[in-house]
RNA sequence: GGCCCAGUAGUUCAGUUGGUUAGAACGCCAGCCUGUCACGCUGGAGGUCGACGGUUCGAGCCCGUUCUGGGUCGCCA
């Protein structure tokens, strides 16, 4: 006989009086009398009855715990009590014959199966193999692996070649901490994980390959957060040659919104073109660039009206202010909120409201009342206002308004349609910033993008005719619903353009030539323009799912401080190893 | 590395101003129950209150240190 003939969701009432085996882990035993017992058999694919009606069965059963794997053959009978809340409700299986496959050997577990989301996360991670047994924390990897191919499909059918690229590589001398792997054979020298493929596709563009994507491994050694694991994720890496920014962004509005309408927790999603908003705009009336354009409330600078109103961290400040008309939340609320944005943003938030005879009220209102008319003013305020307020830098003044105007918009009813996919574009990133530390000109972000204007406009910068801070790059990340969803450019593919946007910030050609060596050789002979982008499949997929952690939708995720608590992930090795590989442990002080 | 929050039964949690034998639900074990499906009913076992130190006649509760986990800032070309 087969190891089965039906999985656990198959059976129906068409079925009843043929004989079949199901396998599967006994879910759970409901046992209404001395020989009368339910046994739940759950497969991946559902749960079907096997109903036990003998005193043999019964002691068989009686004997396993829970979670063993059994096989069952026997005849489908129809219910007498049938279940219209399930699948296989109006069956059951009469057993002829039960065997044991994988015994469970203990009777309790860390956690019941069906509950695995609510218990302890380091218990989940330590026994991940029972928690994954839980449908609903296994649907979520199901749902990873219909997006992937879905990306694959859409992918390829837009023309793009999936090619793998290296993943021991050289340590790339920028951006963030590598991960490095000692070479047995070359004491002393390391490979690195890559943080990403980027020189690889742009070699891969200098070869002729015309549009060039991947599943692709990235591998950063620096802390996690709630949406980013530590230590690894994956990309939809994505490159194409003799493109610009709106090629790039047509290929992408062609293959998310289907899969996203598809397979996301909300039906709607933003038709092509997605919104594009410049970086500086975003920051001005979102506090943030990576807006989430389902809130409605926006950041209103109140820098003229409040600096000099007499409370001391306005004073020389830059402030923000984020209204939210006829607001009728409590005190303790307010206080929640604003200690919330503390949190979140390292920054406080302040605030007063005006009562319904647009007097202001609480918080630091006694700052406000001898000038309210000029702040309602500027402000547009109407009685029952509240004013969430921010100050400092103007940077930190607007990110701490960003943090408010997404809690805000969360928490306070009726300024966010929550159950939709909002899609923009962010553009115009500034191509170069005063480093905080150095306090020297220094790329904003990476290198590699080509600035708005070409060599022309860099000459300009070097003649001191344009200011670098207002130089614009042609690099652009796409959002989600406030989720930063992936980051790209038109890459500077010209070693002219290339040296001279080094020499802005102090290096020269030497330095490309020492950063950058085969993509820099590369292009002297010959590149193509080209641009590309790399969508992260995790953020992606939590998106989807509707998932706030990033561990629900990894498989076999590590905990926050980078270990993974079920395969003991870092390791002691044999010291054997480490002679091979020339490395002497010190003791740490 | 900084800051915030949490740690009490196998699991999720409650625990009053510091005061008798630390409770509930689920799970587990036993008994009962012939159509359950979150089965039901009765009973039972199960605790170094994360650890260490302190204050006190007395600490789950207060103080200090520390460990673990999560969140966040820094960091993430």
């Amino acid at each position: 006989m087969q190891s089965r003939t039906h999985n656990c969701s198959e059976l129906r009432i068409e079925n009843a009086g043929e004989s079949v085996k199901i396998v599967g882990w006994m879910e759970n035993v409901r046992e209404v009398s001395a020989n009368l017992a339910f046994v739940v058999v759950r497969d991946f694919y559902g749960t079907t009855q096997v109903v036990i009606e003998t005193e043999e069965q019964m002691a068989f059963i009686k004997g396993l715990n829970k979670e063993s794997t059994i096989s069952v053959e026997g005849t489908v009978r129809e219910r007498a009590s049938k279940n219209p809340k399930l699948p296989t409700g109006d069956i059951e299986v009469l057993p002829s014959k039960i065997e044991v496959l994988g015994r469970c050997r203990y009777n309790e577990l860390p956690f019941q199966i069906n509950r695995s989301r609510d218990a302890d996360e380091a218990t989940r991670l330590k026994y991940r193999y029972l928690d994954l047994r839980n449908p609903e924390v296994k649907s979520n990897i199901v749902l990873r692996c219909n997006v992937v191919s879905a990306l694959r499909r859409a992918m390829t059918e837009h023309g793009f070649l999936e090619i793998t690229t290296p993943i021991l590589t050289a340590s790339s001398p920028e951006g963030a901490r590598d991960y490095l792997v000692p070479a047995r054979n070359h004491p002393g020298k390391f490979y690195a994980l890559p943080q990403a493929p980027q020189q690889f596709k742009q070699l891969l563009m200098t070869s002729g390959f015309d549009r060039y994507f991947q599943i692709a491994p990235c591998f950063r050694d620096e802390d996690a957060r709630a949406d980013r694991s530590p230590g690894e994720f994956y990309q939809l890496d994505m490159e194409m040659a003799f493109a610009n920014q709106e090629d790039v962004f047509a290929v992408l509005e062609d293959v998310l919104p289907p899969i996203f309408a598809q397979y996301g927790k909300y039906d709607i999603a933003s038709d092509a073109p997605f919104k594009r908003i410049s970086y500086l705009d975003a920051m001005d009336t979102y506090g943030s660039d990576k807006p989430d354009l389902r809130i409605d409330l926006t950041v209103q600078d109140a820098t003229e009206a409040l600096s000099d109103c007499g409370f001391e961290p306005f004073a020389g400040n830059t402030v923000k202010a984020v209204v939210i008309p006829d607001f009728k939340e409590t005190r303790k609320f307010i206080d929640k909120l604003c200690a919330d944005v503390e949190v979140q943003s390292g920054n406080k938030a302040y605030w007063f409201r005006l009562d319904e005879n647009g007097e202001p009220v609480g918080g630091i209102s006694k700052f406000v009342t001898e000038r309210k008319d000029a702040v309602a003013a500027a402000l547009g305020l109407r009685p029952g206002c509240f004013v969430g307020l921010t100050a400092g830098k103007k940077l930190a003044a607007q990110k701490t308004a960003g943090v408010l105007v997404k809690m805000a918009g969360a928490a306070v009813p009726g300024h966010m349609d929550k159950e939709r996919y909002e899609f923009c574009w962010i553009v115009d990133f500034p191509m170069y910033e005063i480093g905080e530390e150095s306090g020297e000109l220094e790329f904003c972000h990476n290198p590699f993008s080509m600035p708005n204007g070409g060599l022309e406009i860099l000459e300009k910068v070097e003649k001191k005719e344009v200011d670098p801070l207002t130089v614009t790059a042609y690099q652009y990340d796409l959002v989600c619903n406030g989720v930063e969803l992936s980051s790209g450019a038109v890459r500077n593919h010209d070693p002219e353009i290339m040296i001279k946007a080094f020499e802005l910030v102090g290096l020269g050609e030497d330095d490309v030539k020492a950063k950058f060596p085969a993509m820099y050789n590369a292009f002297c002979y010959g590149a193509p323009p080209h641009a590309g982008i790399a969508p992260g499949v995790d953020r992606m997929v939590m998106l989807l799912a509707g998932e706030d952690c990033i561990r629900e939708i990894i498989p076999f995720p590590m905990n926050k401080n980078a270990q993974d608590l079920m395969m003991n992930a870092p390791s002691e090795v044999m010291q054997k190893q480490l002679d091979e590989l020339h490395i002497a442990l010190v003791e740490q002080e």
